[in-house]
DNA sequence: CTGAAAGCGCTTACAG
DNA sequence: CTGAAAGCGCTTACAG
């Protein structure tokens, strides 16, 4: 910041507010100081802003996992919003129980971060408050509404469950199943919870008596469980709803295995539209799943920096599309 | 730390020594300090720290995007290695052409991390140098091996090649073609260039003659679009070698909407093994992906703290591993 | 609009 | 072994 003053001839004073978009500085010196910043290629040491009771420029997200489509789809969104305006993104994953008890213990981004995106973890109570503790501005992406007003991001995903058992329904399904994800950790994921009450809610207002369902460990493994499940009851289903692509994709896989044919034997149908739906011939209702990361990453930088950003709206829900391809039919 | 130091009766900078272990403390005034800092709970500031001279505590991942298969894996693995030390991930991805000139000009990591983990980008000279001018330790996962000995992780590609298509020779094949990913924006990627000599070098000494390739952008439809070239040519060859996991995904799906069988009519093999070969029973090269994260992860840690990590070589190559499934047969 | 100066909370030579 | 002091690179009243 020396170096950029000296250049532009000015206080460091002048370059620190200038640099921020401050007002209070005339259009011409900060043309000038702008200009030797860009020639310097000059960085903001975020310590030091910090340390001055400046911003850090960093947000922290945090996602269940990485290495799974859906949060590495979320995170490239955000990662994109904000390299447009420069913000830093401190990635935390939290795999598996340890990583995730050390993370709302110890809370890491304390201090490191301006705010953070929650991506689709679900919260004990426990764990809410340790979050609101870090007293920064929080964003969620899926899940649970939180209930205290904060930005949310996501889909109606009891809807999104009733667009695909409606489907099933309307080309003639009276004998639909479900595979159902399980609980991670004995915390209850909100998107299961819609998905299964929206499959209930249609199954019963059909007017069709009960249903079987399933619950397996998410992932396409659980969802070849399922399936198998299924396969070893008293008769087969004409149609499964499955609780996402994955799930699908693993039945799919099953079914394939013990040569049952998709769709004239059993229909399938997921939620999400992976891109293994389209080269599996998967029905499905997609999700925007990049929009979601893009919105949430605007309501962070506009909550940070409510001129640079022009700030969506607190609660954004997104709209979900029946994809009809060949891994439904009528039943025979 | 002023309030430390006041509470034990010593000067901040005892204080400073003896919180980070740092000999030269007697063992009386340290005691007095712990437990003073203790009573306090006491943290330090880290931005505090890093403006005197101490460590970020951060390392900056590069990606060329994060959400494909391959890097949101390796991601995976490096965030569960710096999880486990405590070191905060700071995700810069590149999608496009602006954001990749905006990455190596501005070089928003300076100042910002204590070393960098470049995955599979390739590099200019000039992106080279700029990376040079970081002054960080810096390991490279995948792609060319850095040529002043730089840490290095990743697989043999030209070997992965050789085993892919030496599969198709062993089984009887005679007329191989290949569909291989073209440069990214005129940047040669070195995983492209190797698979491709390995492709030719096996051809050739199978003492076969021409062979077709067809090169497409990376990805399930330019694979796609990779097969339907091959369609459209005067006699199908009798098994394709793919660059890699996703163009063979688009070439089977390609093949299955013109209704040709596989294997009974054209094999197909690629490299990889990701989540979705098994579900479209294709034959492929495995390789492991986690794991390079974790090893180019340790290895920055290592360089950071020897003493906290034990240090990998300095290049490790892994082994890859073919995996027959459905879509590979003798030709008829 | 602009600058000189204090101060954020540490680390690290430099003396003692 | 211990302390006084400079300095890391910023932001922010406070003057001008």
């Amino acid at each position: 910041m020396t170096d950029v003053a000296q250049r532009s001839g000015v206080s460091i004073a002048s370059v620190s507010r200038a640099l921020r978009g401050e007002s209070g500085v005339s259009p011409a010196t900060r043309e000038r100081i702008l200009t030797a910043a860009r020639e310097l290629a000059y960085v903001v040491s975020p310590e030091a802003s910090r340390l001055s009771g400046g911003p850090t420029g960093r947000v922290g997200v945090v996602v269940p996992r990485v290495d799974a489509w859906f949060y590495s789809t979320v995170l490239a969104g955000i990662a994109g919003e904000f390299d447009a305006v420069g913000v830093d993104l401190v990635l935390c994953a939290l795999p598996d129980h340890p990583a995730r008890h050390r993370f709302f213990e110890a809370l890491p981004l304390r201090r490191k971060v301006d705010a953070v995106v929650v991506v689709s973890v679900p919260l004990t109570t426990r764990e809410r408050s340790r979050l609101t503790q870090l007293g920064l501005p929080t964003v969620f992406v899926g899940g649970h509404h939180p209930r205290d007003g904060q930005p949310w991001v996501g889909i109606d995903d009891e809807l999104a469950a009733q667009q695909a058992v409606g489907h099933l329904l309307r080309i003639g399904h009276r004998d639909i199943a479900m595979i159902q994800a399980g609980d991670n950790e004995g915390i209850p994921w909100a998107t299961n919870e819609a998905r299964i009450r929206g499959f209930h809610r249609m199954v019963s207002e059909a007017g069709l008596g009960d249903s079987t369902v399933v619950t397996v460990e998410w992932g396409i493994d659980g969802g070849a469980r399922g399936m198998e499940t299924l396969l070893s009851g008293p008769e087969l289903p004409s149609a499964v709803f499955c609780h996402s692509d994955e799930i699908a994709l693993g039945a799919l896989r099953t079914l394939r295995r013990s040569g049952i044919s998709v769709p004239h034997q059993i229909s399938v149908i997921g939620v999400d539209d992976h891109p293994s739906a389209d080269l599996s011939d998967l029905t499905t209702v997609a999700q925007p799943v990049c929009q979601q990361g893009q919105i949430a990453a605007r309501q962070v930088l506009a909550h940070l920096d409510p001129d640079a950003v022009q700030a969506p709206a607190e609660v954004t829900t997104l709209p979900t599309r029946l994809v009809v391809r060949g891994s439904t039919a009528p039943p025979r």
